[in-house]
DNA sequence: GTACTGCGTTTCACACAATGAAACGAGACC
DNA sequence: GGTCTCGTTTCATTGTGTGAAACGCAGTAC
């Protein structure tokens, strides 16, 4: 899926809508008409009355009757409806919840989205230093620096790595981020041999983490869970061994619970 | 949808493909392409255009590969985005905090989106009684029931009650719902009048609230709080006197925040 | 005051992108 | 094997989305 379709179906302007709204995305709190058509690259017209039409959706609002055009309500809708339709989350709940009871650290699951970002699907937060991760339900973060990502990335056929060099994604967080390709192919397949991925430290300092990949029903990762803490607390034998193991049960858990989740629909 | 926009300014391909977001919005974990096909009233290659175009974007998925279409991680991604940007949230935070310590009852911020829904943009829940309650940030709910929903609608000018006819959206979730236009066009005026809504028992039996309309820095209504709880603990004299007052000063003070950061980021 | 500049808006003729009918193929069911 | 139903593909047609350019309206400079 390196082309935004598989074969050449793709509706034009819905394709132009979805860059322009992303492009809204980007940029912090909206952006006039003028900055969208330049960074477009499409023409004044155009952008103006796709705008038009998005506002008109409520996709897109503009303060009272402003010139600068953000994100509308329509996009929180549908958001929150997804979230509620994967049987992804329901079913990983309870397992997740019983993996943060545990250890009584922070747990996340998350999947990919079609730019190799991971995106959160949902966090529960340890009791003990809430608020030192910056992860959010929603939020995306970099894949190659990431327990989630990484496990994510480790379980994708193709080229990930080349895609994500493609897009120039391979940035530098911390004095640790794996951001030469080569030594990240290395990280992927050790990743897949051992059967997680470890974050030390790699997107943000001070924080560490373990990460599974979940399959499902047809074999395929679907998504992943991590269990992180801070650095100081969390040692990296531990998060090797215990952490690790609980980490692999638990999606191995959530794997099962999505099989049955399936066949129940199915019959 | 009397009118999805302004002028005759509207790229149909953009609000078809909002149309087909909304029904799988609206289905329960997905849907079939022919079924889209049928409820859109689009011809069947159309629609399977259009949803390969929206899965190729994320906004649309498909479980493995299955034949049913949902909503895709994206839809999520600006959500989140959305409400990250969007100042209202972030200004009025710390008066809704105040507001539901002093109180201990539950407090929500919410909008109007396009179709005179209640869109919940923040929810602060009581340390008692959590979970009697089905809101839930970026959840729906009808506007006519509720004491967001009458908050806005009464500052809203046209004639939002005769679009809510149109939709028929008048339905009746409890005894006490006003389900009758021209009671609620009463009620509105009286709304207007003392400057605060009440909700008693008209959404959710067993639940009460008081809500006042926020004014931007353009002097109309941009948005609605509340303060809830269960009927039994919050008499109707302490909604209209204590806690409609409070939820008043409240309403202003952010509305007076919003103009001045509107202000600052003019300067 | 005028000239200028930068913006959103509107117009318009053209081209080709999006469309839907219909044909196709795969799988399930009987 | 026949007959459904469903997703997929093809293809000719047309009307939709397009961008260049003109417009109008601010604000600013001078």
């Amino acid at each position: 899926m390196t082309g935004v379709v598989a074969r050449d179906y793709a509706v034009r302007a819905v394709v132009r809508a979805a860059r322009l709204l992303e492009l809204l995305r980007a940029s912090e709190g909206g952006a006039p008409l003028n900055e969208l058509a330049a960074s477009s690259g499409l023409a004044k017209a155009s952008v103006f009355r796709m705008l038009r039409t998005l506002e008109g959706l409520g996709f897109v609002e503009r303060p009272d009757g402003s010139d600068t055009y953000r994100l509308g309500v329509r996009c929180l809708e549908l958001g929150q409806a997804y979230l509620e339709q994967t049987d992804l989350r329901r079913e990983a709940l309870p397992v997740l919840e019983r993996l943060r009871d545990r250890f009584d650290e922070t747990v996340h699951l998350g999947v990919l989205d079609d730019e190799y970002r991971v995106v959160y699907l949902e966090k529960l937060d340890s009791t003990q230093a809430v608020g030192i991760m910056m992860s959010r339900v929603g939020k995306t973060a970099p894949s190659h620096c990431t327990g989630l990502g990484k496990a994510l990335l480790a379980a994708r056929d193709g080229d990930p790595v080349g895609a994500l060099v493609e897009r120039g994604a391979l940035r530098r967080y911390t004095p640790n981020t794996i951001h030469r390709p080569a030594e990240l192919r290395r990280e992927l397949t050790r990743i897949t041999r051992r059967g997680y991925a470890l974050d030390l430290e790699e997107h943000e300092p001070g924080v560490r983490c373990v990460a599974c990949a979940i399959d499902g029903p047809s074999g395929s990762a679907v998504a992943a869970l991590s269990i992180a803490g801070p650095a100081q607390r969390v040692a990296e034998e531990s998060l090797r061994g215990e952490l690790a193991a609980a980490a692999r049960e638990a999606a191995r858990e959530i794997g099962l619970r999505l099989g049955a989740a399936r066949r129940e629909v199915a019959s």
